[in-house]
DNA sequence: ACCTGAACACCGTTCAAGT
DNA sequence: ACCTGAACACCGTTCAAGT
């Protein structure tokens, strides 16, 4: 039974699988179905069983990819931690996120998953992974530490903190002059988000 | 003599337009030497007598484009605005940018032009749009608007934000329950990192 | 159901050749 | 210098065909 069709039903899990290695050997620009197949060593049609075509497999990556950013931020800025602690690591762990799984980040958010209205579970899973966030907020509202006003805005302002922090780390376009220690360099940022760029205030 | 050679010296200038036509038409990953030359009108070996390789012409691309985000935001944040106002005009200038210039901000931050380090006009070009951020951080603590510490941090801060609200407008990955008028929402974002995230406080 | 091979219309890039 | 045509090694996708 694990002889005769060597690929049964897990050439899915191996296609993807591949395609994951492909991009982060080789930029998703040189990811190719042909390739794909061919490390799996089936015909370049055999992946057409599997997936409508490319951008399907590539939505199918960004899907997975978003669930594990989402228990990723989960497990830094969940529940088990005070509010202000969670806010305060979201920069971080978005980055570190960033960082480890650079072709995942890629893929979410390259153009090839844009148009992810043709694919509900993708979208379901972006929008999971941004509500982590927003529960932060929620919940630093709740504690007051966080000022009132819409959870969806301020999450976007702390969301789009972590993911310009991020893209640019991933893309090595940190401008010149950049202090090392990427980790660091987010807490800071962090920081700086919280107490506002503003003059020294007597608190803090 | 406008006649003869036909594509004499502006072939070059032809193919960097068209190839600006197509990617704004149909996306960064359909852009291919073959299309823009046949527009050009000449044969599909001809761009490679004015660039080495299809990078190459994206990175002249990029080049250009930093060159205008640079002009775009000295013109909301430059000497003629003072600090705070400028800071405050940063993010709405950016994603102003991002959206009047889709195709080209998708060059500039994709992964075609993530290895600047090959293309010096590229890097200096983008170093150059940074420094308009990072002049403004550094007039802003001039006139004590902005608290003290490296100003490159301070400008990666405000760069940050602007470019994740940018890249999530452009690649229309909003999570939903954005509110709408995406202008004020980057100056409302923008309102929040000076304000900083935290409960309302006595001034302001 | 799952996989194959041939075929079609594309690519980027190289190279010998023409003016 | 600037451009061309043929050629090579790739693509994504479709389709008739095999088990």
């Amino acid at each position: 039974m694990s002889r005769t069709g060597y690929h049964h039903g897990d050439l899915r899990r191996s296609l993807l699988s591949n395609a994951r290695d492909l991009i982060e050997a080789k930029g998703v620009q040189a990811l190719s179905l042909r390739a794909v197949a061919r490390l799996a060593g089936v015909s370049h049609t055999a992946p057409y069983r599997h997936f409508p075509d490319k951008a399907a497999l590539l939505a199918t990556l960004a899907e997975d990819a978003f669930v594990r950013l989402q228990n990723h931020l989960r497990k830094h800025t969940g529940e088990e931690h005070p509010p202000l602690e969670a806010l305060r690591n979201l920069a971080s762990a978005y980055v570190s996120f960033a960082q480890q799984h650079a072709a995942d980040f890629r893929v979410m958010f390259g153009p090839e998953a844009a148009d992810k209205s043709a694919y509900p579970g993708l979208s379901k899973a972006a929008e999971e992974a941004f509500d982590v966030v927003r529960q932060a907020i929620v919940r630093g509202q709740e504690g007051q530490v966080v000022r009132r006003g819409d959870p969806t805005e301020l999450a976007l302002v702390a969301w789009s903190l972590g993911h310009g922090l991020a893209v640019l780390v991933v893309n090595q376009q940190l401008p010149p002059g950049t202090p090392p220690g990427i980790e660091e360099l987010a807490d800071r940022t962090a920081a700086a988000l919280y107490a506002g760029l503003q003059p020294a205030r007597p608190r803090l």
